[in-house]
DNA sequence: GTTAGCACATGACCCT
DNA sequence: AGGGTCATGTGCTAAC
């Protein structure tokens, strides 16, 4: 409704933006087929870390190598931008790290511009010959829980290919202007947002100015600008770049460690949500009727629906089920073999078995 | 590198939102102990949501109300500043809803800079008798996973305050000039780093100039600046605030929900670590000897140290392990049942406790 | 300095 | 419209 208000302006890209939701099924399919290496179990075997001392070793039931090389996903991001919007009231983050849902060509106008670039054909399969890419991830909800099967399809090009940042495409740098003056008022809570994309690399030598300067969110445009020689801003220049490429190198590093992590949680979830059985205690409270009817309200309270909470829940219920389960069996053989002994005096049977 | 030519501009506060990193200890202690109400069961039974379709119904096993009212938590975050950047290089977002883990006046220089203002000391145990404030939620690792036991401390002032957007606050919008044409060219990936820290709602008024600039990331402060009347320019504020004061409402419920959404899968979590053996199968990988020598590389492999992913893992295992048991106790009991006939050929006992 | 852990906010998506 | 779930990127922290 809102949105109405703004024809386009706001957010050229938000059109764009918005197109991925309307995903196509066949790009599903499109994705879902092709299928990246980042799910696929290369049966390449290699140990990450070496020293993998962290709680999963990347290895699927089978001994499968889960993530073949250890940090190659070569997920593009904002590279150097420092960016640090993740993408807020524009949409999405843009980064190369983020799943894009949309094919180039199907959507001409808005299309690429929620595209990625850099990417070259690698992983999709191509309906142009020329510079088209499906770094699609197939994106959100492929882990299972909520509406599709599983599918875990991170399709991704492997190849490595210029950054955009290389390329030399970050330019346009927006103005930024934080409020100025008293630090309480105007160190506002909304002034963060006035931070640069390029994050605290920002602050590099020259800035003499500004330092320690008491009162908050000052302007400090650049320090840089404030003055200083031409050659220190080239060397605080360098500078920079290294320390953003660092800092590019760390978070990509990172989003693909804890895009590991959560993978591997959400794998283990779902498979606990495999291993319980169809119907356990579909709901706790006790004032409920226990399943009275079994699909009262089409089945929104049973079943369940598999998401993470429900499987987690179930999973509790499940092992204390199944803990009780077999301390009853337990005292259950006890009495069986203490009867048994009181016909026969002598050892039961083979199998020595026993409970405790 | 192409970065470095632009010179700073882009960020003024870093400097100051470094600091909350060094937040001193005792800060955590402080806030450790005002423990606010969020995670504490109020025994009040709100039914969070009246027709609760979710999964995890708000009750602790005790059934006491874990969330006392549904969405009562007053956050304050950004608020209509539709800010979206959530922090990135510059340290946190700033939003009340997020951890603040500096004291104002215990880095003089910069440190108000980092705090959220509009909270009115609340919660926290004041060091002096005015305007400070420490909506720290202590923020990290306080789950009990990683390194505390619980403590789930949640702190933030329940006393609802003027949000610093209707103090005025939010007045300060710094340009943000989203690319505008060339879906293809422009909508570059690192274009978002460009998108003003307010979010769309910036566009108000003013800005005449820059509108159209056909290149790329081109500025475009506002539509309404494409030179609208003046009135217009007014209805287009009032109207933006409206959507603003939405965006701001949704949001803060929207972390809300999802902030329930995390404590629950958490707590279902700790509750499987609970409920898990102590020693369970450290690893399943069956080429290592299992357990071989039980602190072999100082109880770095076995003992799982209580993380999300090692107590999914475990407690598939476990679930397994149950499972198996169930079953052979089963047989087990078949067997003596059976065997037990042999002897007397009636019913075997009281108990009429079966397997399948 | 690399790797991993966690909480968080947020956008996308999905159901009512 | 609004609540819910999910995936993601991010900052912070800790251990190696």
């Amino acid at each position: 409704m809102s949105r109405l208000n703004y024809p386009l302006m706001l957010d050229p890209q938000s059109t764009a933006r918005q197109i991925p939701h309307q995903r196509p099924e066949y790009l599903t399919r499109l994705t879902d087929t092709t299928d990246g290496d980042y799910s696929d179990p290369a049966h390449t075997m290699l140990s990450p870390s070496s020293n993998s001392t962290n709680e999963y070793d990347d290895m699927d039931t089978q001994g499968n190598a889960k993530y073949p090389v250890q940090q190659t996903h070569q997920f593009f991001d904002m590279g150097d931008t420092g960016m640090t919007d993740q993408g807020g009231l524009y949409g999405q983050r843009q980064g190369f790290d983020q799943p894009v849902q949309q094919h180039p060509f199907s959507f001409g106008f808005n299309g690429s511009s929620a595209m990625p670039h850099g990417i070259i054909a690698a992983s999709a399969p191509a309906t142009t010959g020329f510079m088209h890419q499906i770094p699609i991830n197939n994106g959100y909800q492929n882990t299972g829980f909520q509406p599709s099967s599983k599918s875990h399809t991170r399709t991704q090009s492997q190849t490595s290919i210029t950054s955009p940042t290389e390329m030399g495409v970050a330019r346009n740098i927006p103005y930024h202007q934080p409020s100025a003056s008293s630090p309480l008022a105007s160190g506002s809570p909304l002034s963060p947002g006035l931070r640069s994309p390029y994050g605290e690399m920002q602050r590099r030598g020259s800035g003499l100015r500004f330092t320690n300067n008491p009162g908050e969110e000052m302007q400090m445009l650049d320090n840089v600008s404030m003055g200083e020689g031409y050659d220190d801003e080239y060397s605080t220049q360098v500078n920079l770049q290294a320390v953003m490429e660092k800092r590019r190198k760390r978070r990509e590093s990172h989003n693909a460690v804890e895009r590991r992590r959560r993978d591997n949680i959400n794998e283990k979830i779902q498979e606990l949500g495999e291993l319980l059985p169809p119907d356990t205690s579909p709901n706790i409270d006790p004032k409920k009727p226990i399943a009275s009817s079994p699909l009262s309200s089409t089945l929104s309270t049973s079943m369940a629906k598999a998401n993470k909470g429900a499987i987690l829940r179930r999973s509790v219920d499940h092992i204390k089920f199944l803990q009780q389960e077999v301390i009853t069996y337990q005292s259950r053989v006890r009495e069986l073999e203490r009867l048994l002994e009181g016909f026969r005096g002598t050892a039961v049977d083979s199998k020595g078995r026993h409970g405790s």
